[in-house]
DNA sequence: CATGAATGAGACTTCATTCAT
DNA sequence: GATGAATGAAGTCTCATTCAT
């Protein structure tokens, strides 16, 4: 009744919301085979068997933290696709900046890791990733790309092939801290890469042939 | 008399092989954790106990196995490092060249997943690779951009992250091909990709500003 | 409603202890290898995987169950000792009489069994025995056979010897009550061996010489 | 054809002996259920398969090489009765003088390691070593003992009783041995304790009361 | 709601035993 | 006769999942 308990108490609904972020970050580390659901638990401060009162099975879990990591991406993408009425140069520029901003911080990388090693396990989880999230947005920078070719912006080739180019270097380099940062490597400084990233973009690698 | 099909074949000389190609397969579709002994064993043709014959755990299996794989790419960079004495732009089309015809046939999409993917809980696998691999590569091609650089062939900057651009196209194609391939996406066409890049690499994304 | 025979009980407190007697039980038959864990489980009426809930390992139950036998045995040492100061032939009955009580009733034979039968497979277990009893046990009695020297009780001779003769005869019959009597051979009757023993012990086995 | 082959190369008519000794040492180190064929044929010599050319099953190469280990006890303990004419007080000395040089050398500490820790596994082998050594060897002693005490040798009291108390000391002092001497304890002087034995057969363990 | 206790299914691994050479 | 290669059966251990409190 009175309010005795202790301020730091966790209320009970946070705890779905716990439970995600712990199994999110230990389904990141380890991948769904080797995650255990004790460890899970453990992180979020309930008993093993609390986790079943939110989520009916470990695959079940899985999925709803992987779907649920989606949305703010998804809202991302859609910024993005509206943001295409800009110059193709200042697109990128923002583009860059968004991406630099969010992988850098989120869970970007973790996530792309579970869907890379998992996608044979769970296919389910791979169409999800592609119709939601990856496809929409490839599509949209495929289009945005599409539409400066039209506006004579871009150079005429495959707007797909560009969509690709401008983004593996952010996804090769997150995929970096997630693989090899942990044994020592030096990560990429993603500000850096950016800048540099979109120079080239704009003029090439090589310098000038005249 | 007539061939009455043994129960089993003695073929010493090939079983290692036979298992490693086994193992490396289902390794690759589904992970360390996820993967049966029972299956590989059953790809190989053997029984369960005779993996044991060869490889003295599951573990150490899934690691001979990984560091197997690089042999052939060793070797191939080496070549890469060779071929510096080119013009850089020769180079780079060598080298697309080699990453094209390699990436497509190869084995290394799983590869690559496996390492991405079982990092965190072989750490010395990432380790392995880092320094077997995937170190020595980004040097060789950061050591050759940095030399075109001195020689007035490529634009200022910093050469770790060139070498980065020039690789990142093909990495996550392959990883697209192996991640979302699977579930009906379409694949990349490395060849024109690759073509693609090139252009890019050499004048950049956009029209010229003039 | 009616008593529906849940799946299983709770029984925290009691579950270690009905293992452990369990173990003790299949390990003093079979010995350590032989001893199955579904035999232990099913003897304590659990699950194989209960058992882990109380111990780490097969081994670990095994030492364990082993050294949680020997403390009711160093209580009994203990006392021995103390009841040092009586008059030799006084302190003899009692420890006879002590050896007898206990390992007609107790555990004591399957224990030996399992020490003399893992000592080479389980080295840290033999040294646990010396430590902690055998070694305790046999310096006490040598200690009260060289105090009864002194005082002219007991002849001449290695005290170490003395302990050991007056001992061998108590444990080979718990030993062979464990090896012969389950084939149809007559166990000894420890009260009478005791007894005529003592009386050999007093006065040797020969008839005075006169 | 000519006698090329080495001097040192084993008969094969020697090979059944030498995989018997092999077995009793590696049976008497580990106990029968965690003694590995393997094992027994790398100390023999030959490989594992070879066993099967001369034993039926593990448990057949078990029985045989304790049966075999059997029979020079048996010449000897038939060599004791007939040596039952003598006067009690040298018959000891004899016996003793046997058991003294036999059990010192001999593997006979592994072997009653094994018959005592595998009776359970092994009814057959209880029932074999009591009918065709432990007790023929019981029986003669008692009857010695018999005989002794009506010839007012030897007091009255059981006889199989003083048997064991004959015996005792020296099986004791064997299983010491195997079981504790391995791990760092000072083994007996059976000489010594062979005469302070005797001595204390004879005339009791403590000073003449009067 | 929450959890400690329990379990069944399944994985890796070992080993006595057999087969083809 | 001898052996290297192979296997089936079995054992230990793990873990997602469920029950009783």
């Amino acid at each position: 009744m009175t309010d005795t308990e202790p301020k730091w108490r966790r209320r009970k609904e946070a705890r779905p919301q716990e439970i995600a972020e712990a199994a999110l970050a230990v389904f990141a580390e380890r991948g769904f085979a080797a995650a255990k659901l004790e460890e899970i638990a453990k992180r979020a401060g309930v008993s093993k068997a609390a986790l079943y009162l939110y989520f009916d099975t470990k695959e079940a879990l899985f999925a709803e933290v992987v779907r649920t990591a989606v949305a703010p991406g998804v809202a991302r993408v859609r910024g993005m696709i509206e943001a295409s009425e800009l110059p193709f140069d200042q697109f990128l520029q923002l583009f860059a900046g968004a991406l630099t901003a969010n992988a850098l911080t989120g869970p970007a990388g973790g996530i792309a890791k579970m869907v890379i090693g998992e996608s044979r396990n769970f296919p389910q989880l791979a169409r999800l990733w592609v119709d939601e999230i990856v496809g929409p947005m490839l599509s949209a920078l495929t289009g945005v790309v599409a539409k400066a070719q039209a506006k004579g912006e871009v150079r005429s080739g495959d707007p797909r092939v560009y969509a690709v180019q401008i983004v593996a270097p952010f996804l090769v380099s997150v995929l970096w801290r997630e693989t090899f940062v942990p044994v020592g490597e030096e990560p990429f400084d993603l500000q850096a890469l950016a800048a540099q990233h979109l120079a080239t973009l704009r003029g090439g690698l090589m310098e000038r042939a005249s």
